[in-house]
DNA sequence: CATGAATGAGCTTTCATTCAT
DNA sequence: CATGAATGAAAGCTCATTCAT
């Protein structure tokens, strides 16, 4: 019955990265210990290192793990009709819907590996697949003349990719600071950035006419 | 001598949170132990609990201090001709001439800030303090024109802030990371979210003539 | 099938003894982990204890194991001509090809058997048989006239197996240490301890003509 | 007020020394717990890595100071008339006087050095720096003709500090072993090994005139 | 006959903080 | 003003052994 042990050891796995994810998020990667975490798994510590053979192995999981479901997200992404708008569409998406819970964890983790060789290999390498992730997804935009063909893709990723992972902070530091206006802006400022068909931001003081000339029947985004 | 014994005993705490600081910046807030700062400080430990009552008492003044800092240099930006202009040269001071350095420990402030609530403070008031600040800068370039208008001032200068914080990272996390290109992109995207006269994206691939009719003598920051 | 049955038992118990020795031999007692002897016999914890029923009953099988083919040695050691010529010729044998591996397994019981009863039971009883064997093959050197008659045969016994035992240390320590040396030393010490017909040391200064009286046919051993 | 407190802190040093010492005597390295000495100490552990900072660095300390000892007793022994005498009653007043009671922890680490890196590197230096004194003794002993100069004095030594070193665990091994009778032989084999004069084994069956003719007015040590 | 999931006490080590001097 | 001895809780991790299947 290899497959039922099989299955059951994913399981596990799975049991303990759930309940590892929620020690983390909750109390970051030094924060949450291995104690808490078998507590939380309701599981002895011998055990869980039956399934994983250190702390970081678990965050390792967890990261990979992430990553699979970034590239899905991505996937998806550039199979839309218009990948800028899609972008700062998901980019809202998670700000408002309590997604950013996780930032602490990632912010501590881009600290921890500053110094935690082992830790820094994980994340770098987690930085690579989602800078290439999204690279590939400007790299399409550009081809159809939705992302600005001037810009670098691959230092652009990085820009992107960096603000989308830590801007969750902005409500993590702050229980009243209006979300929604947030993702609001950071929607202004990637469509700016990005998009080709941007309106400047002068052009809202012109008159109506000016605008009426555009070809373009989309409506750029506008700030707040 | 009242007088004196102030001056010593505040030349004493500048003492320390200097070593204090030297060594944030090369361990981190978790990494940096009491032990590390006061051999740094060349002082006992006894002693140093005598001018701070805790780590995060240490780690609150260093705060404060570079507080204040950060108000002369905003206070600088606001007294300067061209002020997105003025604050993007600042954003590529810092991250070509290594003041990237402390953004780890940055980090770990803000992932600690999220349970740790003597830190969360700290680094509440810092944000409210460097919003505000860089938030009367915006409000000053858009009395000049030279913001625009249409962008809420508090949430702007909320996100402005906090890329201009953590975007040291890219450097952090892989050293052979073109951080010249990284800083000129970064230049590109806060000139065109926050600049009226920015250029849109589209007018780079327009003929030259469009662009020699612009009556504006300033050059648009261009993409890589 | 009662003989089948106990046959199987027996050949599966000896697959684990070889497996758990060559564990001891590469870490040592406690060294070698219960899951190290599972892995190299390819076999489970819980069957293993099927078999055995502690780490220690394992040691214990294995050291019965080794005084039968040590019985066996000393057996034949006692059917050459010359028993202590045979004696030393197996010693150097020993150190000289590898056999030494096993010494820090050895010391490793000694020294645990110290404070761990179990252990102690186990190290005497070897002990006691080896220097049994070992004095009833000294004695029948006595009667032949190869063996000094002065000696008592059980605590030369002692002597001889304590540091037959433990000299292969002098290889474990340093790889450069010159083992053949060590060995031909070693065959001299042993040869002026037993053997009656054995040169005094001094002798080797004397003249050619005193040495050609000897009657013996046999060259006792020199030293290096 | 200097002095007081390097003494102070050498006396504590000290202290926890011989509290390790006596653990590590009655359990072993592995045996004997940080908890332990910390108990025997009275002391909290972190108190104790404030003068340690490792188990290894205890033990080290511990062989460090052994060796100052060793050294002490081989110079004392190479200013005695005979030295081999001098060395066998040495042998003799270690083995008789519960001196031996640290020869379960000798070979523990001796053990451990074949896979602990650490205590490799302290046991071959405690390895190397016995050996060179015993071969300065043995060196000594040839030229005032009372060591076989036929002997390499470095290999010699190493024999001969191996079985001093190891020896003791004839007492350990069984508390109703004539520990008198083997010290005498163990004298015998010395003897035999090392010194020149030692009458073959051989003339202790010769009729008594042979004897009388030895020039030497020293006797010979006996077979018991 | 065989599995491997599960336990839990115990290990060495770290560190912010206190206190007697 | 200054020391550094002292604390003790907590960390990550190991491993012989048991037990349900």
């Amino acid at each position: 019955m290899r497959k039922v042990d099989q299955a059951k050891y994913d399981a596990k796995r799975r049991h303990i990265l759930e309940a590892a994810r929620a020690c983390f998020l909750r109390d970051g990667f030094r924060g949450a210990s291995i104690s808490d975490i078998c507590a939380a798994a309701r599981m002895s510590p011998g055990h869980l290192y039956h399934y994983f053979t250190s702390k970081e192995a678990i965050v390792k999981a967890i990261v990979e793990w992430g990553l699979e479901q970034s590239a899905a997200v991505f996937d998806k992404l550039t199979n839309t009709e218009h990948i800028v708008d899609a972008l700062v569409t998901e980019l809202d998406r998670r700000l408002t819907r309590e997604r950013h819970r996780g930032v602490s964890f990632t912010l501590e983790m881009l600290a921890e590996s500053a110094r935690n060789p082992a830790i820094a290999e994980i994340v770098r390498r987690r930085d690579r697949v989602r800078c290439e992730l999204l690279s590939r997804l400007l790299r399409a935009g550009q081809e159809r003349e939705q992302v600005d063909p001037g810009l670098d893709p691959d230092i652009a990723a990085a820009l992107v990719s960096h603000i989308m992972e830590t801007i969750g902070y902005l409500a993590l530091r702050d229980p009243r600071f209006d979300m929604q206006g947030g993702a609001d802006m950071l929607k202004v400022l990637m469509t700016r950035f990005l998009d080709p068909r941007a309106t400047p931001a002068a052009d809202r003081r012109l008159p109506e006419t000016t605008q009426k000339e555009r070809t373009d029947k989309r409506q750029p985004p506008r700030a707040r």
